[in-house]
DNA sequence: AAACTTAGTGTAAAATATACACTTTGAGAA
DNA sequence: TTCTCAAAGTGTATATTTTACACTAAGTTT
C-alpha cells in the first residue's frame, strides 16, 4: 500500500494512534517516535509519541492507522486492531504538546478526537526506517515507559490491558514471535506480559493441548545449552464463540 | 445534569451512538428511535435509529452520549461505556439516510465519525420522553431489529458482542434488573442473552458462590405460584484482577 | 382437595487444575 | 576426555471444579 498524501483534503479532527509491541526474548517492547518538527526547525523536542497521524477526509480510519506505520517505520500490512476513541477536552492542552501542535498543524488549536490501534508483531520482522515527522523510532522497554506526549499513556494502558486479556482467549502470543520458537520463549512471554510465574510443566502442558502449536524437526542453534525443539503456530479457525472456552494460561 | 445546547458550536464530524439495552423478564431490548424530522417537514421516514447526535466542540465523547439519552428520553445518570469508533467512509450514504441528513443537518455532507457506547438498564425504571428528533423512542425485541439506520446495525452487533463477554466476566446482569429480583429471572437473563439453556441448578450454586448476591426477606407477590424469593445485588469491589478469575455462567 | 406451576435442593462421576523434582542433553571449560 | 553448567524435557497424585441429573415443597387456582 502506497501512501497518498492529500495534504490540502485532512481532517482536522480526527487522528489516529498506534501501539505496536513487540516482544525481543525478554521484555515486552512499544514501538515509540521521537517527536520532531518537521524542516528541521531549531526547537529541541524529544517528546515521545505513539506513531499517529490526522486522517484524511476521504480516508477509512484503519487505513490511515495503516498508512501511519508504513508512513513512519516501513511497517506494513499489519493486523491492526481497534482500542477506543479518545476524546478527553484537555488531551493536547500540555505546554510541549501545544508548542509541537503550533508549528505542525494547520489548525494547532482543533479539537482532536484520536482513535487507538494495537498491534502485535515478531520484533525481528521489521527493521525500523523513520520518516516523516519522526526523528527516531524506537522499541522502547514497555516497563521503563514514562511521560508520553498528549494523551499517549491513557492508549497506552488500554492497550495493555487488552493485550492482557486477549493473551488469556486466543491465539495471539505467536504474533510476537517469529515463525518457529522454542516453547520456552511463548511461556517467557506469558509471564512477562501477565507479570506472573507460572508453572512451567502445567503451562507447556496446557498450551500444546490448545492444538496451535506443531512441533518441526528443527531445533535451537548456537545456544550454550541442550537446544530445545522448534514450535511453529497452526492456523486454525478460530471464532468468537470459542473465545470463552479456550484458556491459553 | 441538564443539557446545554450551543447549536452554533456544534463538531459537524464526530457523533455518539448509544445502545441502551433493557430487560422485560423474558426478552432482551433495545432502546431504539424512530427517526422524524424536525419542524415536521411532511417526509415520510420512519426508520429505526440508536438514539445518537453530533457532539458539541467543547463537550466531551462521554459527556454528549449522556446528553444524548437525557434529551432524547429522559434517561439521566447512566452507566455509559465505550463501544468503540465507527467511521466507515459509505456508514452515511444509503439513500434514505442522506435524505434525513439533507434535511436535518448544517453539513449534510459532512464525513462523520461515531463513538458508539452501551449501556444496561432496568427497563421498568424509564418512562420514555420522546423528545428531539424523535418521533417515537421504543424498547425493541433484540431479536427483532430490522435493519437500522446509517450503520447502526454494526454498532449494535458490536454492542451484542460486548454484553454477552461482559456477562461472563462481570457482574453486570444485575443491571438489568430492579433493585430486588427472584433468582429465575436472573437465571432467564443469562438464557436469553447468552442464546443458551445453561443447567439451572448449577446456575443457582454458582451465582451464589460468587458473593454478589444477598437474599432479603421478600418474596414475589401476585404470581400465581409458589413465590420465590427475592434476590439484591451487593456492590463489592471488583477490580479488573479479578476479571479472569470470575465466571458468571 | 386436587391439580398445576414454579421454587428449592444434593450427590456422584468426570474433567480440570495444581503442586511438585528429577533425568537428559548438548555446549563449553578444565 | 571428562566435568560442569544450563536449560530441555517429562509424570503423577491430589484438590478443585464442572457436569449431569430428579424429586419434594409450597402457594394458587379450579
Amino acid at each position: 500500500m502506497e501512501a497518498t498524501k492529500k495534504t490540502n483534503n485532512i481532517n482536522p479532527t480526527v487522528s489516529v494512534d498506534c501501539v505496536v509491541f513487540g516482544f525481543d526474548g525478554s521484555d515486552l517492547k512499544v514501538l515509540l517516535v521521537q517527536r520532531d518538527l518537521r524542516d528541521n526547525l531549531d526547537i529541541d523536542d524529544d517528546t515521545l509519541v505513539l506513531p499517529g497521524d490526522l486522517i484524511f477526509e476521504d480516508e477509512d480510519i484503519l487505513d490511515a492507522a495503516s498508512r501511519v506505520l508504513l508512513d513512519l517505520t516501513g511497517i506494513d500490512n499489519l493486523f491492526l486492531e481497534q482500542i477506543g476513541a479518545f476524546g478527553n477536552l484537555d488531551r493536547l492542552s500540555k505546554d510541549k504538546d501545544k508548542i509541537w501542535l503550533d508549528l505542525v498543524r494547520p489548525t494547532p488549536d482543533s479539537r482532536v478526537i484520536t482513535i487507538g490501534y494495537f498491534a502485535l508483531v515478531n520484533i525481528k520482522n521489521y527493521t525500523i526506517k523513520p520518516a516523516g515527522f519522526a526523528k527516531h523510532v524506537i522499541w522502547k522497554d514497555f516497563n521503563e515507559v514514562g511521560e508520553l506526549g498528549f494523551d499517549h499513556n491513557d492508549i497506552l494502558s488500554a492497550a495493555i490491558i487488552k493485550l492482557r486479556n486477549k493473551l488469556y482467549h486466543e491465539p495471539v502470543g505467536f504474533k510476537l514471535l517469529p515463525n518457529q520458537f522454542p516453547l520456552n520463549h511463548l511461556y517467557t512471554l506469558y509471564n512477562t506480559i501477565l507479570n506472573s510465574k507460572l508453572d512451567r510443566r502445567n503451562f507447556l502442558r496446557r498450551i500444546l493441548k490448545t492444538g496451535f502449536l506443531k512441533e518441526t524437526d528443527n531445533f535451537q542453534e548456537g545456544v550454550p545449552h541442550k537446544p530445545a525443539r522448534l514450535y511453529t503456530f497452526v492456523e486454525k479457525k478460530f471464532t468468537n464463540d470459542n473465545n470463552q472456552k479456550f484458556k491459553f494460561y
